[in-house]
DNA sequence: ATACCAATTGACAGCGCTGTCAATTGGTAT
DNA sequence: ATACCAATTGACAGCGCTGTCAATTGGTAT
């Protein structure tokens, strides 16, 4: 039925392992003898079976994204850009989305990566930024990536990528300044993500380098949900000194502080900015558009993945560590300040 | 290292035979030594490699999901039942997401079958409704479930999912026709999805039995996307005699229809209601909130791959087949018919 | 106590590859 | 023509399981 080694050496008139070279890419095959094998693998339509890659090699073909975020238009950009590196090398991904919070979540992980033989991880926040699971995935003898937020990577020999949260964050707390705003709410996303903590510290970091006073009334600590951009919008709203802009710290917060403006019958962007970060879908697809930050995030895990398979493989790398900064996209839900607004 | 089959059968000093019967729950074997093995496999942490197991035996422990549809929440929604169904029955579950209009896409998913050793597809609109790609996937010796829109299966001993758009359509329709539309609109999804076809004739019926005239300007074609929702709902709302609500295809159709609303100053529902289809979170998160059907996605999902895995077990199945019927969830997006509008 | 037979257990081959190491090949220097 | 050695190729074991079939066990009827 399905063509093996055995079929493929034969009709090429050469051993397995030879064959096995020649799919391997190994160096020291004539050149007259991979054509052959070349051949008879196409005539054949082989495909090398994975298990038994798996199997008998040292190196394993697997691959595990591990999870825990209910953002679907994350994780389906993450995947797609895991994928399409795993294809390019020829590796397979097994998705596991769980729960970081669960007191057994080692256990869980170690089982799957024991079952399926897994090589490597791909880990996004909070997974990649709870440093005891990190050390625990490290005993298992998997190679991990991490896509986390921050400017500087653990000293760790690990690859990361370190997403610069901060400064895009002081970059849109500067761009509402310039529209005029001083009094500018921000609502927190949840607390397990350093990403809250960082673009939280742009924020304040841009007001202080504007010598605007600092308001903890204007901060709201929430998660990253729709119900939370909701929920903090209006209590932002409801302070004694308004707010003239929201920084929401993703794009769901943002919609969510967007549907609160609508129930309270407050014009966007005139009488409210609103931004949000991520240039997700929904950024598009809210009324009015939302300002945001660009995070390319497929980009981000194909290269992420393809560090995690040169590491897999034990190539050494050039740079272990790359970093990104999202970029601030200016749609219509930022104006400037109206000047007959209240102080 | 990782604790092996050998390990475990030295550690409850019975034959690794024994060990393989106790882990996959074959019935003869002695109580006592069940508990013995049961004791070792706990001591040592044991995880039978899946690998070998694929390898050595006629079974396979994995599973692929096959999909081409960029409706984020859809997907989340199926991998997690899938998952849910993999995770309780030991089978590790790949993501495939692919062009399903790709001449050589057989071909693609057939390498990643043998490659894989893969038992089984999970099939979703379109693939599920392409015949041809069906039958050649039954070819390749692999096990498939299909989720399909419709009501009555296809005949040929494979399990299936069966959701009865057109029925929901119908109630749906019938909500609008209770609160007074005589002229509603339809905005049709891909026409490779046969979802856009059932719903639509769900809507036709509904009207004819109410003895509503269908009218073609009325009825427009386009995507499953937000943008074929503006594009739709701009188009229906310059007919010269204009509906006064808006059957959109699903949740995302409705959202655009929302958006293009808002552009032209219309008010929801007051002026024109809108409904979707899905019941994705969207339908939470616009302004006002969409009436639309409850699909139980990841409960179809879980279902499907239970059937699936029975079916790759040979296990024979009471039920191949599945029916669902979404539920009409009423929100913010539909009200009475206004009195003194146009007719 | 003995025969009998179903229930239980184990020996061994083999799934399709890769790793190790030994054997062969063929080009180059003499 | 010959020796030599790097380049190329192949033989064989083994990865960790399951399938097949044969061997052993132990409970029941006599």
């Amino acid at each position: 039925m399905k063509a093996t080694i055995n079929d493929v050496a034969k009709q090429a008139e050469v051993s397995i392992k030879t064959v096995s070279r020649v799919i391997n890419n190994e160096v020291s095959v004539r050149q007259a003898t991979r054509d052959k094998v070349l051949a008879a693998v196409k005539a054949l339509d082989y495909q090398p079976n994975l298990a038994a890659r798996n199997l008998a090699g040292t190196k394993s073909y697997s691959i595990a994204y591990v999870y825990d975020n209910p953002n679907a238009y994350y994780i389906i950009d993450m995947q797609k850009g895991i994928l399409s590196a795993c294809k390019k090398q020829g590796y397979e991904l097994l998705i596991h989305p769980c729960n970081a919070k669960a007191d057994n979540i080692t256990q869980e992980i170690s089982t799957m990566v024991k079952q399926s033989r897994v090589a490597g991880l791909v880990l996004t926040p909070p997974f990649s930024e709870m440093p005891e699971f990190v050390q625990q995935m490290k005993q298992l003898d998997v190679k991990i990536v991490r896509i986390m937020s921050g400017d500087v990577a653990p000293d760790d020999l690990t690859p990361c990528i370190m997403v610069n949260d901060h400064q895009a964050s002081y970059k849109i707390t500067q761009h509402l300044i310039d529209l005029g705003h001083r009094h500018i709410g921000f609502i927190v996303g949840g607390a397990e993500h350093k990403s809250s903590s960082e673009r939280l510290s742009g924020y304040t970091q841009a007001l202080k380098d504007n010598d605007i006073a600092i308001s903890e009334n204007l901060i709201v600590h929430g998660e990253y949900s729709f119900e939370s951009g909701v929920h903090g919008a209006k209590s932002l709203i409801a302070e004694e000194i308004k707010p003239t802009a929201i920084f929401s710290c993703n794009d769901e917060i943002a919609a969510g502080a967007l549907f609160a403006a609508r129930l309270m019958n407050i014009a966007i962007p005139e009488e409210l900015s609103i931004v949000g970060f991520e240039n997700s879908p929904f950024s598009r697809q809210t009324w009015p558009t939302l300002t945001t930050a660009d995070q390319p995030n497929d980009q981000i895990a194909e290269n992420a993945t393809n560090l995690l398979i040169a590491h897999v493989r034990n190539q050494s790398l050039k740079n272990i560590v790359t970093h990104y900064t999202p970029e601030l996209v200016v749609r219509n839900s930022t104006g400037r300040v109206s000047t007959d607004k209240n102080i």
